[in-house]
DNA sequence: TCATTATTAATCAAATTCAGTCATATTCAT
DNA sequence: ATGAATATGACTGAATTTGATTAATAATGA
């Protein structure tokens, strides 16, 4: 049997069941327990389902809809990667920022330390983390539809007031002389702000960010890390790159 | 068993028991009082349920806040009822405040005016009236994970700010003697402030409201409309009662 | 109050499940 | 065909889960 066959398989059977042990597993599809193992752990890296001791469960709060959705968004695959390594950086305590947008979206699914606090500016965060059971702060403001991120000077002034561990920031053009830039100048400002008052801040872009130039300047190279998925030796000369996969 | 569908079985069984004993437990999910006594610390952990001696119960005291899912369910008939003519009263050029909570959540669905302004502590609000292209301004504060409101000391002054042309709160209790309570001291004190800052405050309960007390007062009658299907001679006396159907 | 009973926390050993490693089998590109 | 890459199943010691036991604690009623 091939692996995607049994993936669909594994995949279909906790769909119906909501949760399925190793060894059902085993005889639907006449594989041994290490194949099933290897093919769970797939499943949950790719943050489809989760692992319990035992077999495992449907990831909360992913309706099927969503996986229709979400293949259409540009480079999937590559913001998956960058959003899981993000998430690992967080530790048990940390206090974090984490920004509106897909791939810090993404994160939300890897993120497992309960013991942190989260402040973001996105709607859509909250649910998710909620459903991991994390404290979630979100700031006030005007929502904008497009991206619904909440922006606007009162957010700006309320974010003055924390101070985080890590701030995870996404970020729509990388230009190796203009630095990191972004569409809307109210987006713009968030940004910058929180990477000023965090202690370590992260900027999540898949290499279709790259050689390109936005409208409002966010941030220097020097002021952060950024997280990609392209190998480029002059970026990386010029600033903090950590390159996953 | 796995010890994931045991903590579901359990949480079902309190959920909709209100109070359950270890022993009743052990039947239901053929496991040993040890592993339902673990079962029941890590859920306590978790903040899900109370242990008591003998068994378990639900975290809230005598009203049990249900999930947002099952209270959709609750009346629902009469609270689209209601939320309908509670929409019907917003006009164009409106400043509203738009409560969290189930029954307000549904006038969302029933609001075309689009020249108005809305601000929400209820963060599944949010996306129900951006689809409907209405400006929407979010509190800012920590988000409650069972009800997804926000709530607390900030979020409470954040409102102060604001001067709304009406106010629509969802509400736990009513009693003809003490007024409007809710289980949720902090969502209390936001309730009160918002129909402090309203011109007109309405107050939407459906009939399984009355005669009820909660912990915390939000109101006196005087200061509001409370829409609801149930009509009722004694209570239309005391307060302003609009009835709908 | 005190004694009796029920419930709990702590501990232990057995059973189950796990991650990691290895050898073998299969597939793939050349 | 050949070697490299991948997939699979078996095995191992480690980690987790479980139920039984016992001593401590809480509830009950005379």
């Amino acid at each position: 049997m091939l692996s995607e066959e049994r993936h669909g398989i594994i995949l279909r059977e906790i769909v119906k069941r909501g949760i399925t042990k190793v060894e059902d597993l085993c005889n639907l599809t006449n594989s041994s327990e290490s194949t099933i193992r290897r093919d769970l752990s797939y499943l949950e890296e790719k943050g489809q389902i989760k692992r319990v001791h035992g077999g495992a469960i449907l990831t909360k709060g992913r309706f099927v809809e969503e996986s229709f959705k979400e293949k259409l968004v540009h480079n999937r695959e590559e913001k998956i990667e960058i959003a899981k390594f993000a998430a690992s950086l967080i530790e048990d305590g940390d206090s974090i920022y984490l920004d509106a947008g897909t791939t810090t979206y993404e994160m939300t699914k890897f993120i497992d330390n309960k013991d942190i606090f989260v402040v973001t500016n996105g709607i859509d965060n909250v649910d998710a983390l909620l459903e991991k059971d994390i404290d979630v702060y979100i700031l006030g403001g005007k929502i904008k539809s497009k991206t619904k991120a909440v922006v606007g000077t009162n957010t700006f002034n309320e974010l003055e007031k924390f101070r985080f561990d890590k701030a995870f920031i996404g970020i729509n053009a990388i230009d190796i002389e203009f630095g990191l830039t972004t569409p809307d100048q109210e987006e713009a400002l968030m940004k910058s702000k929180a990477i000023e008052v965090s202690r370590d801040a992260f900027v999540l872009a898949d290499s279709s960010k790259f050689n390109k130039i936005s409208f409002t300047k966010v941030s220097d190279f020097r002021e952060v890390t950024v997280i990609t998925d392209k190998e480029d030796r002059q970026y990386a000369r010029k600033l903090n790159l950590r390159v996953v996969k």
